[in-house]
DNA sequence: TCCTTTAACGTAAACGTTTACTCATTTGAA
DNA sequence: TTCAAATGAGTAAACGTTTACGTTAAAGGA
């Protein structure tokens, strides 16, 4: 098919070692020689093929990513940043979404695995044995993102789950709420489920305030399971002047629920989100929420990565991303939210 | 590093030949032999090296993808439809978002040429004649999706952006509307700006209607420029009962400011949205909007690909997908909303 | 002047596969 | 039986690079 190192060789009257050796800048030539050869590749129209630089070399500047969806804003906004970190040092993505199957899960790493990436990031789901094996017996290293792994030791980037929910929690308790729905993610979900539901529970206890069972939901993250553990709030006939969705998505769903129901938020009640994706700035009323540095998470992820490649010797170095709550729209003080069933 | 071929062939004691075409599920060999072939691998835990196969093979079962940017519902619902029927055929997914820099497309189409990919997919802006001349020096096959070049004949699938446009415009009229404000991205977008623009005029026109100009603002697709649009609307203090806005995002943005504003949707006026993305689904009020089938798109992208990748001999075939107009709550009929500045 | 160093290249062996040729051994038909 | 065809396997040449190792010639030192 194409142009190459031997025809850019041939053209220039030179053996192939010294194409190859001006094409990677390294020493060993004259200056007329490098104007002849780059004029000949000028001329031929040469690229160098990265497979055939991959067979000899060591690496192939290629990086793997696992997601368990790649539509919606959080997993999207994480990949945007990976990318944007990964292009900066030459490297290219290949992304999998494993729709949080765990033999595609295994499938892809195999998969990619074979491709002879130089790194893999894992932003997937919990990882079952299997799959921490296989990861372990990857030759390339491995960083978690916005998750971990609590049986196997891969570094990872990510918020503290349990302190950012504590302090979102508190934020609603500071302005004056008492009577605080929480809707969140199954408490199966070691990492993003039970971490914020234990930093719900820890800030209402700290402020000995009682947390109504009643009044909890655990949901799966997105839009539609906001919607319905709204529905079931509503069912319970409980009174609460706030509601904190442990997911912008979810707390949407319950803006979008509320909507429905003819509720309206600030007045009747505040809701909390968690993330910080484009949703929480788009939503009506604009959402108040937990934030995470969801790009800057991507970036520091593929940075992880590559200083583990380059530096092996280092020992595990998680990184630990800050959390902050960013002040919308939607949740104001007690003082001036009527709360629902109540009079 | 790992376990070649050769282990294998050397454990079991037959030739890397024998090995490969065990590998590759090709005939030639015996029962007896693959049994103890296979034992091998399975005891070596052998798996074959893609980079290698790729040098040699002429392919590396890789798609390079060209966004403008990965966040977003629109892009991210695309990537993600490409990424399920390219894992369907074995193929990976290279993703690039170029940040509709210039120069950044042509440095990844570079790089993908480099990696060898065995095609590419591009759905970022209208392509310079630079670009365009790249492209076609490529040995693999492009696609264009949600977008197509004037200028260079690439197959594409996309929606009729002027048909779409005009029956999410005539189905404002057949609401009963008559003044439309019109928010659409620019017009130097021959894509989906000036079409989206020309299928409303049309529209208008057959209907009788007049655009007030005072009423077409031109923004960029994204969110904020649904606000600053809006806010454009108002000030012009012209009178409309319905404003059409040719993204989910812009329409959301409209929402969102209308919302500051002190105005209703749907009961002050109407806004009728286009993607139908997941935005349209969580906005408060759900939008009514022209529906693109996304995920769908992306999934033809890529068979239309790999189809052209086997059969190369075939014409350049595009694809037209189905638009229609998907109904929720943000648009009425013109005697249920007041209208902005009517009295 | 002669020897040693160094700069400027070329040769050829990898890298891990696939695959076109061989070649031997069976098998089966006549 | 005899021979042609089929089967089961091995050999070695690609694929396009990088790189360790040679080689040559010019430069520099004594």
């Amino acid at each position: 098919m194409g142009i190459t190192i031997k025809d850019v060789a041939k053209h220039a009257g030179v053996s192939i070692a010294t194409v190859s050796r001006i094409v990677n800048g390294q020493t060993g030539y004259g200056e007329k020689t490098k104007q002849l050869v780059l004029k000949s590749i000028e001329d031929l129209g040469y690229s160098p093929n990265a497979i055939a630089r991959g067979l000899v070399g060591r690496e192939t500047r290629t990086i793997g990513v696992l997601l368990p969806k790649l539509s919606g804003l959080f997993a999207s906004k994480l990949l945007q940043g990976m990318e944007t970190a990964a292009r900066q040092e030459n490297y290219s993505l290949f992304v999998c979404h494993t729709d949080s199957k765990e033999e595609r899960v295994i499938q892809d790493i195999q998969v990619l695995k074979e491709k002879q990436v130089d790194g893999m990031i894992y932003a997937s789901d919990q990882l079952s044995e299997a799959q921490g094996q296989l990861l372990e017996d990857m030759a390339s290293p491995v960083v978690f993102v916005s998750t971990q792994s609590l049986t196997h030791p891969f570094p990872y980037v990510k918020v503290d789950d349990y302190n950012a929910a504590y302090d979102g929690t508190s934020y609603l308790i500071k302005m004056g709420h008492e009577d605080i729905a929480f809707i969140g993610g199954d408490l199966d979900d070691l990492i993003a489920g039970k971490t914020r539901n234990d930093g719900f529970r820890k800030a209402m206890c700290d402020h000995e305030l009682r947390v109504n069972e009643k009044l909890v939901y655990y949901g799966d993250f997105r839009f539609p399971s906001g919607k319905e553990g709204f529905r079931q709030l509503l069912a319970s006939k409980e009174v609460f002047t706030a509601v904190f969705a442990t997911s912008d998505e979810m707390a949407v769903g319950v803006l979008s629920e509320a909507y429905e129901q003819g509720l309206s938020v600030p007045d009747d009640f505040c809701v909390l989100g968690y993330d910080n994706t484009m949703a929480a700035e788009m939503a009506v009323p604009p959402l108040t929420t937990v934030s995470q540095p969801i790009d800057e998470m991507g970036k520091r992820a593929v940075s992880l990565l590559l200083s583990i490649r380059e530096n092996t010797k280092t020992p595990v170095r998680n990184i630990d991303m800050e959390h902050e709550v960013v002040e919308r729209k939607s949740v104001v003080i007690r003082e001036n939210t009527k709360g629902v069933f109540s009079r």
